[in-house]
DNA sequence: GTTAGCACTCTAAAGTCGTGAGTGCTATTC
DNA sequence: GAATAGCACTCACGACTTTAGAGTGCTAAC
């Protein structure tokens, strides 16, 4: 699947990929031949042009229009022709600074943190808040608080921590809230958050709960307390799109808008890149977001204090600036994951 | 400011609204006489139509188009005009059936409704979750659940709850804790939350703590305990507007969209929402939201259980289906109310 | 007071046409 | 044989004109 081409060709396709980012335009061969520094005449570079034409390459809207970059040729070009710039200093500042800005909790940071990205790339900014029930289980703990109401305290086997306010139907007394809790504690041993949940919710259906009412009392809360919240997604910048020409008429907009709407989606491609390290790049279709809307993805991971993953981002149309926003994003992953270890 | 207008005029001018609502094009003389059931010549029409553009409840946007109702005229419409619909039982079902679908947990019911409120009008939906910060404090205690993470539980006077969990930078004992619980609910009885994160500055900046090492230090996790979580804020349904022709163009739509990125502009409207019982209605420029891009509002504050005021309801074109979406805002407020009281 | 009739206005849609950017091909040059 | 200059050809786009139709305001008649 690798492409052979000379370095002419590849400087040639850069230049028209970089032209195209600039102006939304389609580019010609003349418009080539004068950036080139190097002199070549518009003549051989509709040569080839035409050759990278057939290798899908390039596509023209229309017999006289100039070439438009195909998601094969942006992969290409991110894969091995983008320079990447540096990030300047400015923006190193507004990332740490912003990042600070928020004290406590992690959803502000999180919040704070996509707002940044969608400031500096000048497309989407997203942050997904690192999952908890994908952690083993290691404790759970039941604080009576008050009538009918109870403190769920669930640890993971990072040292992650998540609480929760239950609101009962009955009163529970704090003795029996203890033994829910060693009964938990004992039996879920090893499995992942996820998976005690199916566990009670197993439990809860088998014969043994329908005559003991005491367990089926206990499942009832411990199901509620671990139960997954949904995932925390952080999306801003939303207004920021509708300045790129190509999603200027309401159409498209509207595919984008549902498509995020439907936050499902973002999660599933999201956890895909949970597994790799470093920057990751989705183009066009390769997201899988919409079959036509066009849009890229560039992401990355980052990591908390209890080592469990989130994920950072920007979105925006295929023909995005990757060669400042990839390094935006990576840079954004390392100081979050620095600012969140430090805590 | 009242208006007199004959029983003929009001009957021409609702037939007006409600062609414009329904088609989103200016009306012309004859569409209302064709529709409208007594039988008037479309001469007879102009001249009243005339009459309601010289009272500036009309405008055309041109010479021979047809005429658009103005804010005033929609005003005059929603305060004496309007039949409201019934809400229907398959609209009554569905919002009973999506308030129960999230088992527990604030968010996810008010998240859940702000999407149901889009999905039954046709606008986008919208949920302000109840302040806690307004209510007078009235109990705190600190709960050490391992090396630096610390559980603050607040209650209000209201009996709401919230629980924090306080990561730090040293170790605090158990005995402190309990100290700086009592210290605090002893000295802060009777303020409001937001008071007691004032009070507790205020004493962070004074001389006394400079010199007194744990007080600082049990002010400064305090401090983290009372702080206030950015309002919570449900919008749902954006990709709806796009289907409304007056922003189908991209400059309105971003205008719209910047307005509710600034999410303290909503907060702002709807706590001025909060004061008054019952269905509210804010057309075009009384939302104060953007000048130009002609937009409404509807909302009705709802309670919880614990007595805390929240906020939901429609936004959409000025040009709304007031008819019918101001019954279901109305209907969900009372069942959202009662959802909540229950528990 | 209501209506029919009519001249007038103005937009939106549909045609017309010239322009220019861009292409592909071929002959020519080095 | 690769690069280039030249040239005919294509096709979208903008400017302009034309036309149709919707709607108005006014006046005169009922």
């Amino acid at each position: 699947m690798d492409i052979e081409l000379s370095l002419r060709s590849r400087q040639i396709l850069e230049a028209i990929v970089e032209d195209y980012i600039a102006t939304a335009e389609p580019v010609g061969s003349s418009a080539v031949a004068r950036r080139h520094a190097l002199t070549l005449s518009s003549a051989t570079v509709r040569n080839v042009m035409a050759n990278l034409e057939e290798m899908g390459l390039l596509t023209s809207p229309h017999t006289s229009a100039g070439r438009v970059p195909t998601e094969k040729a942006y992969r290409l070009y991110v894969d091995s022709l983008v320079a990447l710039r540096q990030v300047s200093r400015e923006e190193k500042r507004q990332i740490i600074s912003h990042c600070r800005k928020v004290g406590v909790g992690l959803s502000g940071i999180l919040k704070e943190t996509s707002r940044t990205l969608s400031q500096l790339s000048n497309y989407m900014g997203i942050v997904i808040a690192p999952s908890f029930t994908a952690d083993v289980f290691r404790h759970i703990e039941f604080i009576r608080i008050g009538q009918r109401k109870i403190l769920a305290i669930l640890v993971s086997s990072k040292g992650a921590l998540q609480n929760r306010l239950i609101e009962t139907d009955d009163d529970y007394g704090s003795e029996e809230l203890i033994r829910m809790g060693n009964y938990l504690n004992e039996k879920m041993q090893g499995l992942t958050i996820n998976q005690v949940r199916e566990q009670i919710l197993e439990e809860m259906a088998s014969e043994k709960a329908q005559y003991d009412k005491l367990l089926a009392r206990a499942l009832k809360i411990s199901e509620q307390a671990v139960r997954a919240e949904g995932e925390e997604i952080f999306i801003e910048g939303q207004a920021r799109i509708l300045d790129q020409p190509e999603f200027s008429d309401a159409g498209r907009m509207k595919e984008i808008y549902q498509a995020f709407e439907q936050k499902g989606l973002l999660v599933q491609l999201l956890s895909r890149c949970m597994k790799a390290d470093g920057v990751q790049i989705y183009i066009g279709t390769e997201t899988s977001l919409s079959q036509s809307a066009g849009v890229s993805l560039i992401t990355s991971r980052f990591v908390t204090s209890s080592n469990t993953v989130g994920m950072l981002g920007v979105i925006g149309p295929t023909r995005m600036g990757y060669s400042s926003v990839i390094p935006i994003v990576d840079y954004t992953a390392r100081m979050v994951s620095k600012l969140l270890s430090e805590v």
